[in-house]
DNA sequence: TAACATTCCGCGC
DNA sequence: GCGCGGAATGTTA
């Protein structure tokens, strides 16, 4: 089941399962025309008030505040060490930071610092899982997979500072 | 096995 | 200070 989000950004889409929200993708200028008649089947009152919560939590974050509530995230895709590296980023609070080094050292495998990158490239759930505030040392931008410009732009939104 | 969204250190400018 | 090269490093497909 996927259903669209107007933001100001642009129209995420956000996909469920019976367990609750798998992944977001961001808005993508190829595919203007949400596929509205194509979604053939009616979702569920359960997924509705999901989407909701979905949909609030992301306006709020675009917005720079912090969600009040999320909805359930279905982490089951991904391996056990994704779902580390998910979970440690689902603490850092908005606006904060912290760098590869960091994150790998909290789930006890500070050597692991590169495989971090890694796990925050497979995130499924860009923004709510805020993979944007982990930077390398020392407040350097690093890499995103989505582009570099979304990181920035959700830098920018909660007034995070970096050096580059 | 090869690819990384890293980090650190040493070098030369 | 900056950029570059190279090494160590864990996880993934």
């Amino acid at each position: 089941m996927h259903l669209p989000i107007s933001t100001t950004a642009g129209t995420f889409i956000a996909h469920y399962t019976t367990h609750g929200l798998a992944r977001l993708d961001f808005p993508d200028d190829r595919r203007p025309p949400v596929p509205q008649s194509k979604s053939s089947v009616e979702p569920s009152t359960q997924i509705r008030r999901w989407h909701d919560l979905t949909t609030r939590a992301l306006q709020a974050t675009l917005a720079g505040r912090s969600p009040r509530e999320l909805p359930p995230l279905d982490l089951s895709v991904g391996t056990e060490f994704q779902r580390e590296v998910w979970q440690v980023l689902l603490q850092i609070a908005v606006g904060q930071t912290q760098s590869y080094g960091e994150v790998a050292a909290k789930i006890g495998r500070p050597k692991a610092l590169r495989a971090v990158g890694g796990a925050c490239g497979a995130n499924p759930i860009p923004v709510l899982v805020p993979c944007h505030r982990v930077l390398a040392a020392n407040h350097r931008i690093g890499g995103f997979s989505s582009g570099l410009d979304w990181k920035r732009k959700l830098l920018a939104i909660e007034r995070i500072p970096t050096n580059s």
